[in-house]
RNA sequence: GGAGGAAUGGCAGAGUGGUCGAAUGCGGCAGUCUUGAAAACUGUUGAGGGUCACACCUCCGGGGGUUCGAAUCCCUCUUCCUCCGCCA
């Protein structure tokens, strides 16, 4: 949620930023704006109402205290009209900041005066590539059919118990995602983030929160009965740890780390591009999270992405980083960077990590607040990534390191896995 | 699931109808003392709206009500604690 100050003080910026977006913010902006003016006036009326009656209730007391019951009770018949009329004020105030929030909420963060022009993944700009892309010997399988030929993963046995989108892993497929686990946890903690476990399931507050509400509840699964969502992400409860926090400058930075499985509706698309492990319901990540100052949250963000490479570098995948243009840019965030995969036996990128940059707009959401040196209250950023979403890296192993003996382990994944081949 | 109790500022904790946005302690900040630090002492210190700045308004878990007036009384929801029951 944008800061309704900025849009006061800087409209045209603010319409100027988001065309990036390829938006007319014009419209919601204006709407905004003409809201908060009124939801101010009512405000003011509604306060000189308030000031005048609480004006009365002390002078009603201090004549009853005086004994003089005559006169107080005289000066009660006055009050009668001012709370007919704060409470007349108290409802439009009311209703009018309720539809100020909701038109807030339509607003999408301003992107970075980095971020590129243009509409569609096809205008993100590639800033970085690294690794070979392996050569694969006749009759390399992409990695469904590896699945099913070292009986690792089982769809069919997913679709049977639960539905298509939520496989199962067995034997050394169920191990490897262990390890990947274990090893992308200790990267992390290694790197200074704490880890943490959370639920996996959150309330409607922290939805709102990070955003997930209210525009995308279709994308998450949502348990009616208790009114609970399953997490997207663990950037929902992780990040939501923090709600309503006044912090001091020197709590920063925090920097925290979690596995949590992650549950994602996404309904609609068929085909190879959503094929086995490439889109799932139900998946595996290990995210990263950090609040931090807003003068060094860039930063932190550059910080995000070595560490995120470091990884890919250890595994030996080859991978490419992608600026996400305006257009392809997730509605919170302000600039974002994608990991891709090399997914040799696919011939095509993989999407396995998303790092961001939310500046204030989360954090404007959540109430998540730090004291500056002067003392006022200022709203932290927050940051968000993968490290790592587990199954287009698992795609990405079985296909780049197959041989025709089976798939080799990546070394630094053979302590946690404690096998050196699928076989 | 049954029976009781509780929810107050960063934390602890007082306050049961008017001068309470709220005692006190701890913590934080500033100062005195000190070569420096600690201790001690003095002062200061909740959040949000509003204003050029004041004024003023709101907030004592959430929502609603009673009253001229509510942290304080009533209703309701949520959460936590204690005891009992059940249970991985």
């Amino acid at each position: 949620m944008l800061q309704l100050q900025i849009l006061r003080e800087n409209k045209e910026n603010v319409i100027t930023a988001l065309k990036k977006r390829n938006i007319d913010a014009g419209p919601m902006v204006s709407k905004v704006l003409e809201l908060d003016e009124k939801r101010r006036a009512i405000q003011t009326q509604l306060d000189n109402t308030l000031a005048e009656s609480n004006k009365l209730s002390k002078e009603i007391g201090m004549l009853f205290k005086s004994g003089k019951a005559q006169e107080a009770n005289e000066l009660k018949e006055k009050t009668a009209g001012l709370k007919e009329a704060s409470k007349q004020l108290g409802d439009d105030l009311n209703a009018t900041a309720a539809a100020l929030q909701e038109q807030l909420y339509l607003i999408p963060n301003m992107p970075h005066t980095s971020v590129p022009a243009g509409s569609s993944e096809e205008d993100n700009e590639e800033v970085h590539r690294e690794g070979d892309i392996p050569k694969l010997s006749e009759g390399a399988l992409p990695h469904w059919e590896l699945a099913k030929k070292y009986d690792i993963i089982d769809f069919e046995l997913g679709v049977k118990i639960t539905g298509a989108g939520f496989p199962v892993y067995k034997g050394k497929g169920a191990r490897l995602q262990r390890a990947l686990i274990s090893y992308f946890l200790d990267k992390n903690t290694e790197a200074g983030y704490t880890e943490m476990q959370v639920p996996h399931l959150v309330n409607e507050a922290s939805g709102y929160g990070t955003g997930q509400l209210p525009d995308k509840e279709g994308q998450m699964y949502h348990v009616q009965a208790d009114d609970l969502y399953l997490i997207p992400t663990a950037e929902v409860p992780v990040t939501n740890l923090h709600r309503d926090d006044l912090l001091a400058e020197s709590d920063f930075p925090i920097k925290y780390t979690g596995y949590t499985p992650c549950f994602r509706r996404e309904a609609g698309s068929y085909g190879a591009h959503v094929r086995g492990l490439n889109r799932l319901h139900q998946f595996d990540k290990v995210e990263i999270v950090r609040l931090e100052h807003p003068d060094n949250s860039y930063k932190a963000l550059d910080e995000m992405v070595e560490h995120v490479k470091n990884i890919l570098r250890e595994l030996k995948l080859p991978y490419r980083i992608l600026l996400l243009c305006g257009g392809d840019l997730g509605f919170t965030s302000a600039l974002t960077y994608d990991f891709e995969v090399f997914s040799t036996a696919q011939d095509r990128w993989l999407e396995i990590s998303s790092v961001s940059n939310f500046e204030t707009f989360q954090a404007n959401r959540l109430k998540l607040r730090y004291k500056d040196e002067t003392g006022k209250s200022q709203l932290a950023h927050t940051l968000n990534g993968s490290s790592l979403a587990l199954p287009r890296v698992l795609a990405g192993i079985l296909e780049n390191y197959q041989t025709e003996n089976g798939i080799q382990i990546p070394e630094v994944l053979v302590p946690y896995c404690g096998f050196e081949v699928i076989d």
